[in-house]
DNA sequence: TAAAACACTGAATCCAAAC
DNA sequence: GGTTTGGATTCAGTGTTTT
């Protein structure tokens, strides 16, 4: 290059940022980045202590981070991380963010404000949310997420053929149900508390990376936690930075990074061309980890095999797409059932996905009465 | 009365006002309706209007220098409409507005601006949503509603044991689950074509008014249009007041609404809440000789006991007081419903002294039949 | 050992009448 | 109008203890 054109910085890939997002973000070289995920603070206005009707006390998110003097106050904390934000993205970059009806329609006017341009709002409805324990109002059942490009022109990144495989065949609606996060996945501190308040379940980031990410791009969460943007986006092949301000988030997020193996190049390849789309389910076990990407898949006679996709198709002998594509071309049959044909491996034995599948739709049974 | 009042103007019930929205709601008395329901236009076409200083065409570089003036333009429209709501709204009022991510989000920052109180955002789900056309984003499946009361301090109606009962006896969430309006349903102009571009499914409207109204109450619905919300406010026996522009749609919604028929006021009546029903004094089961001074208690589990005295208060364990406050007090607890926690002993076994207060309220009921 | 019972928990702007 | 008091109110799920 003949221009004395100043080298831009490195990017800290792969790392985590500590102190203020605004300011960390400002740190980075403008244009950069392809995707940006943030789990800003809510800013709940909690006023007196509530309790179950069994008397016990609801542990409250009344953390110093989440409290604001006034909607001005967090209006111009919104404004200020929000246009640093913008700085760092690509001009076809795009940006997540998810927040509940306390904050997320000043959140939204101001994406609209400063020149970014709505996509869809996506609702994540959650199987088990906690109830109205007072039942003064309606079961607060789901969260608000609004996906955005950095403007009208943008030539965003949305994988429509994952997305529509993960979905039945048919295109991928904009409310997605997830269980909220517990158990095993949750992450707990030494004391065998809950290590933070509002850990988000890793099946929600899953299907937001893979739908809006391809593998290589690099994923911003400037309100980083404990990590999940940085594990999913780990084991999807994407590259993440993160920004958190308190280190013993930043330390536990660490050590759940380095737990994460990277799959396997070939799991990651998303579908991209037309096929006739029967309708098909099996994304959904991936997304929600009943099955994990680069997995094996027995066919029931023992005969063939198949590696799992983060798409949610399979892949093997050569052969690419669904469970029923791929098992009708390893039988040379003209049609299969995938759901019949292939097996997992669980404890030595061989077992059907349908049973799999059943457990998916024995959920979405209780979850979608109106 | 004594003072030199002057009395407030009638309002208009169960009709249609001509005008605009705004203007109309002046002309009302304030303070008046109990619950507004408004589903305002977005697509206010402002951009055809705009025209750069030189007149140069709006590249892509800075295409969203329009976009800027549209948004301007319609929080203008909102701020104006919104506030004119307010001052005809009862204090205990609420209202919905319904929108989607092209205008919701600067309805929600304006109505915490004003001084609204969030009490939920519902979502809609669409069981059959128009598809995405061009598969570059999710199928947009669902609108947003915000509801919201007048101020923090309303006492804003709720009917709680109502929504659960529909709800196959659990709380009603924050996602409800309609088609969209279609076939007989849908209105149709003489041309036979569909008379409104936005018609609201009634199954939608029904479950909004049964959940946050009485029947008898007031609701207004300042952008009408064909007129769901009066057609569903008559059936169940609430008022409406209408405001709509266009003389097209005035005419379609009044036929419309002449046809439906009320239902039988005991249709209307729904699950009433314990708190609906009238308070009994532990200290009446004592002066009827249901319970005798002296006579001991039992908690449920089986743990405290405590001896009835003749003023109607409890002792035991160094506690007195009313049956609430000592039942806390033994079990440490902030609050307790003494009338669920004690029993007392009738031929060996432990009844619930709640069942003496049925009894009472049971003969409350009866002597007031005229 | 299997089944049942019990304890605990999750981004929550969570009461209202009487004094 | 502030304070006190009565008393109404929970779903899905995980994990542990008891039967």
């Amino acid at each position: 290059m003949a221009r004395n054109i100043p080298e831009a910085p490195a990017l800290p890939l792969n790392t985590i940022m500590p102190g203020d997002s605004a300011d960390a973000m400002d740190s980075l070289p403008e244009c950069s980045v392809d995707l940006i995920f943030a789990d800003p603070p809510y800013n709940l206005q909690l006023r007196g202590n509530l309790h179950r009707p069994d008397n016990s006390r609801v542990d409250a998110v009344d953390d110093h981070w989440d409290q604001f003097e006034s909607l001005k106050a967090y209006d111009a904390f919104t404004r200020r991380w929000m246009r640093a934000a913008r700085r760092v993205l690509k001009p076809d970059g795009a940006i997540w963010v998810i927040g509940s009806y306390h904050n997320i329609f000043r959140v939204g006017a101001a994406l609209q404000d400063q020149g970014f341009w709505l996509l869809n709002d996506v609702v994540w409805r959650k199987t088990n949310p906690m109830p109205n324990f007072r039942g003064k109002r309606l079961t607060n059942a789901h969260e608000t997420m609004i996906w955005a490009s950095k403007s009208e022109s943008s030539r965003y990144t949305f994988n429509y053929e994952a997305m529509k495989a993960a979905n039945e065949g048919v295109q991928m609606r904009s409310d997605w149900t997830f269980p909220i996060c517990t158990g095993h996945e949750r992450l707990k501190n030494e004391r065998g508390e809950k290590a933070h308040p509002t850990q988000k379940p890793e099946a929600l980031l899953h299907r937001l990376l893979v739908a809006t990410t391809n593998p290589g791009d690099v994923v911003l969460d400037p309100f980083f936690g404990t990590g999940t943007t940085g594990a999913v986006a780990t084991m999807l092949g994407r590259n993440f930075i993160g920004i958190e301000r308190e280190a013993e988030y930043r330390e536990l997020a660490a050590q759940r990074i380095a737990r994460v193996r990277s799959l396997d190049p070939a799991a990651l390849e998303v579908t991209t061309s037309k096929r006739a789309e029967p309708r098909v389910a099996f994304g959904q076990l991936v997304e929600r980890g009943m099955l994990r990407p680069g997995e094996e898949l027995l066919s029931g006679n023992g005969r063939h095999s198949a590696r799992i996709r983060a798409d949610g198709t399979l892949a093997g002998d050569g052969f690419k797409g669904s469970i029923h594509q791929v098992g009708a071309a390893m039988e040379g049959a003209p049609s299969c059932n995938g759901w019949t044909y292939w097996h997992y491996r669980r404890e030595g034995k061989a077992v059907s996905i349908d049973t799999l599948r059943q457990q998916i739709r024995a959920e979405l049974a209780t979850s979608q009465i109106n």
